[in-house]
DNA sequence: AGCTATTGATAAAT
DNA sequence: TATTTATCAATAGCT
């Protein structure tokens, strides 16, 4: 059907092999969509191209997968367990990953030290202290950082009132009403903060009580 | 393509409908046959007929379950999940906590911590301060534990020697050669164990180096 | 199930 | 890539 009849082996020249594919898959797909209708059957046609290219029919009347369902039915080849087993040891494995990661938190909270040697605990301490000497950098780093912004808020704030007290006492007009320097919520809270205050926060509070460690 | 042209729709005549579809049905497994092999493809064609009869076609280079594996992949609808969406919850679910224990145990070890505020520091630092009282008092504990387990040893071991000693004293046949007591193994692995030795122990070795903290 | 007139599909060329 | 066209292939109606 052509000008030419044609062997029906792989086409070598790769553009040709593309443009057949194309016009087969046209045809394939029309086959498909006259059988459907004609003979009121359901069809799934699924196609990839060498190049990788995916076409897929259906009948209106259905669904892929649910032709998939009616064909492992009939087939008695179950699709779904490789999928399931694979899930499963997913699961499985994140299941581990968890309760180990659940083990070493735990540890580090000081429980479940029951089963370390000697060595482990002395690591286990050795690391903790490492860590803790990290969180108390960052917490002095956040301290000054914080002070530093407080300071600056401070003497702008300073600045802004002795401009206003000079205005105040240019004008000198309306008798003078005293304006009294209490400090300012500003400058507490950042020697508060400096001090190292709002020690009434709890582990929990702070999101570092200790989580919800049943097992998954 | 036949004696007269057809309408294509439905063959209400029920015999006239079956002959069409085995012709047709063949036609259409000749056709993706020809598809496979002159254009390299993979093809999955399953048709039912209205009576329910099952016929199917697949490239010989691979399998329907693949292509249905390779189909999901590409249509980007999952048609396992529909049957698994309870265990894709629980998987995610897992990943989520695991991903948040990660977390914990990075800012337990002094990372990821640019995200916390002073408060949730100061919590975390008391938090590992508690925690490295429980781990050390774990270890003296061990350490006293073993050191009566060896001086319990170290006192067998010196009656065993006495009572060696006077065997040999009451024997005095042999013209007395000198048993020297040179404190023994036992006794010098005790006192290195009570003083804390074994500093040379790292972390890793101790099995308290940084999980694999990446993401599952 | 075969046959064959006819329509349909498509290989090669554009 | 789309169209054209000469040819081959599929098949509708019949037996």
């Amino acid at each position: 059907m052509g000008r030419g009849k044609i062997e029906i082996k792989r086409i070598e020249n790769s553009t040709n092999r593309q443009v057949t594919y194309s016009k087969r898959r046209g045809g394939i797909m029309k086959k498909a969509k006259e059988l459907t209708v004609l003979c009121d059957a359901e069809v799934s046609l699924i196609m990839f191209s060498n190049t990788g290219k995916f076409s897929e029919y259906c009948s209106p009347s259905t669904t892929t997968k649910k032709i998939f369902d009616r064909y492992q039915e009939v087939s008695s080849t179950n699709l779904w367990n490789s999928h399931y087993e694979k899930m499963q040891a997913h699961l499985n494995k994140l299941k581990e990953d968890n309760n180990n990661l659940r083990r070493e938190i735990r540890q580090r909270i000081g429980e479940d030290l029951e089963d370390l040697e000697i060595e482990e605990l002395r690591g286990l301490e050795q690391n903790l202290d490492d860590s803790i000497k990290f969180v108390r950098e960052r917490k002095y780093h956040v301290i000054a950082t914080q002070t530093e912004t407080y300071k600056k808020k401070l003497r702008n704030l300073h600045e802004a009132h002795a401009r206003l007290v000079r205005a105040l006492e240019g004008q000198a007009e309306n008798g003078g009403y005293g304006l009294v320097d209490d400090g300012g919520p500003d400058y507490e809270s950042a020697l508060a903060l400096a001090n190292g205050g709002a020690h009434h926060h709890s582990l929990h509070d702070a999101g570092y009580g200790i989580h919800d460690l049943r097992l998954a």
